[in-house]
DNA sequence: CTCGTGACTTTGT
DNA sequence: TACAAAGCCACGA
């Protein structure tokens, strides 16, 4: 048996996936524009489990690329997107604090550390 | 091709 | 609960 490297799905092994937003959408951004705007107000998701959705494990840094970079996360809640401790995600800029105020003005109870209570709040996608 | 860099995740203290 | 280390993977230098 060749052992199969990295992934126990037992479907097609995906190809890896890029954001290539000059070449424009790829289908699997779109789907995964669509998962986000699918996240209820007052919730919220995880890049992983967002990641997993569209079939591609391993991939929540591909996510949060995609949030960073592309101009379609502008007309997205992207503000429902923490990681997998429930933490904002750290970076340059506003984002964090922004993301923050966001949350808290949806009833979300964010701590000084900028943690949600996943247990309460996080939403789970439904696989396609 | 190798290497460093992330809006990441999991595992082990 | 918190932190570190290692794994992960697309990109660009």
């Amino acid at each position: 048996m060749k052992r199969r490297r990295r992934d126990s799905s037992p479907d097609t092994p995906p190809p890896t996936t890029r954001i290539d937003e000059a070449r424009g959408p790829d289908p699997l951004i779109l789907r995964l524009c669509d998962l986000i705007r699918r996240i209820p107000p007052g919730r919220v998701c995880t890049y992983g489990r967002l990641a997993a959705a569209i079939g591609r494990p391993r991939h929540a840094r591909l996510v949060g690329r995609f949030l960073a970079q592309s101009p379609l996360a502008d007309s997205l809640p992207w503000h429902r997107v923490v990681n997998a401790s429930g933490v904002i995600a750290q970076r340059d800029g506003a984002g964090p604090r922004r993301q923050r105020a966001l949350l808290i003005a949806e009833g979300i109870d964010v701590s000084p550390a900028g943690r949600v209570n996943l247990a309460r709040c996080l939403w789970m996608p439904k696989m396609q």
